[in-house]
DNA sequence: CCATGATCATTG
DNA sequence: CAATGATCATGG
């Protein structure tokens, strides 16, 4: 059966903690899931995994996973001394109407405000069924991480705005990289002069070094 | 179509 | 070999 979603903070920690340890397999085969050999065609299947194991409820709406408690889950592959192996994906990046809207208004803040991380071992010769969820991690920007975020954001925001070239170079902790099916897909977007175009969907992303500061917050990392 | 969940795979 | 740019699956 499917999880309900939790009421309140410490439900949802509690059950986050009681995954850690398992296997992927465990998890899925607890709800009849079934597997796939690896992540090549379902890339985000072991996010899924996690939501539905955690009684996530905003299914796909651009909104905190969890809407009542305002708690976003990710979960972040590691490698064996606890080294984030990917960048996390947060939301897409707004590329019309957005003039005037501030940090504490945008996406990207309540999506970042409050994160239930769920560390999972990622390192791809491991079969997937092997992995293990780790020590989740409830977590909520300091001051500083703050002001990191924020600072990244509205250069970014400042790039999107005026319709300039973006790559991923941009930003010191946050980034904006492509999102979408394939090269095809568009959206609408305004170029340097403010002439409506058709542009790249782009996301913003959280570079690794940034998830890595989070983690080190929490955990003892690497080797000794 | 667009937003969610992300990792893949080519490149520098 | 890390980082950037590209891509895959699902659901409303």
């Amino acid at each position: 059966m499917r999880p309900t979603p939790p009421t309140n903070l410490k439900q949802l920690a509690q059950r986050a903690n009681d995954l850690a340890g398992w296997t992927l397999a465990d998890i899925a085969s607890d709800y009849g899931i079934q597997m796939p050999e690896n992540l090549k065609r379902e890339k985000g299947w072991v996010g899924q995994l996690l939501e539905y194991a955690l009684g996530a409820d905003a299914q796909s709406r651009p909104e905190p996973d969890f809407t009542q408690l305002g708690v976003e889950m990710k979960t972040i592959p590691i490698d064996q001394s606890g080294a984030p192996l990917e960048t996390t994906y947060i939301c897409v990046a707004p590329r019309t109407g957005q003039a005037g809207v501030d940090w504490h208004r945008s996406l990207v803040y309540k999506k970042l405000a409050h994160v239930l991380w769920v560390p999972i071992e990622g390192e791809r010769k491991i079969p997937l069924a092997e992995r293990r969820v780790g020590t989740p991690l409830l977590w909520q920007p300091s001051q500083e991480e703050e002001a990191m975020l924020r600072a990244d954001w509205e250069e970014l925001m400042e790039l999107l705005t005026f319709g300039q070239p973006i790559t991923a170079r941009h930003g010191e902790y946050l980034q904006l990289r492509p999102k979408a099916a394939d090269g095809s897909v568009k959206t609408k977007a305004f170029d340097i002069n403010g002439k409506p175009i058709q542009a790249q969907p782009k996301g913003f992303y959280l570079k690794k070094s940034f998830t890595q500061l989070i983690l080190n917050r929490a955990f003892i990392t690497g080797p000794i």
